[in-house]
DNA sequence: TAAAAATACTCCATAGGTATTTTAT
DNA sequence: ATAAAATACCTATGGAGTATTTTTA
């Protein structure tokens, strides 16, 4: 897990789409849609429903993007 | 700043150099003596005295140890 | 059929390793 | 003199890019 993967998640679960999200990281889509699912394989939790429109979070990713807001406000606290 | 850069701060800080702290997560001394360099760089804090019996943590090091260490719970929470 | 996601490669940045030097007691 | 940290240099893993194919509504 790396917190760029967590900020990639948190884009995608607030964008809605892969690709949107890539764009708003400044990165392109496949990356983004790899760290995705490194994430979803390192946990063993699928994180959204994938469809035509985009990516719905799934009930366990829910769970996951509050956790990760929690430790990606942590860590821009540290920054200061 | 990376999660496994706040394994290594935790670890030397708990270990007191970064000899132990690396044997004991299973890397070589220089790079985790550049990856705390890196840290106190990104953070522009100096995280510790550096003195020939090894690492005393300074007074800010001690503020983002507490803040690791909350980052890195968190990061465990989240892998169950 | 038209979005968007996923795959197949290629490339490069950087994390890590070994050998060595520097520093501080 | 010695124990630990820092530097130099090299290697390799993995993160990112472009082009393309596969999904799903």
């Amino acid at each position: 897990m790396s917190l760029t993967q967590l900020r990639y998640f948190v884009a995608v679960a607030e964008e809605g789409t892969v690709t949107r999200a890539a764009q708003r990281c400044f990165v392109s889509q496949p990356p983004m849609s790899r760290q995705l699912r490194a994430l979803e394989d390192e946990l063993s939790v699928k994180l959204f429903e994938r469809t035509a429109k985009g990516m719905a979070l799934s009930q366990a990713g829910e769970r996951v993007l509050e956790q990760a807001r929690r430790i990606l406000s942590l860590v821009e606290e540290l920054r200061g």
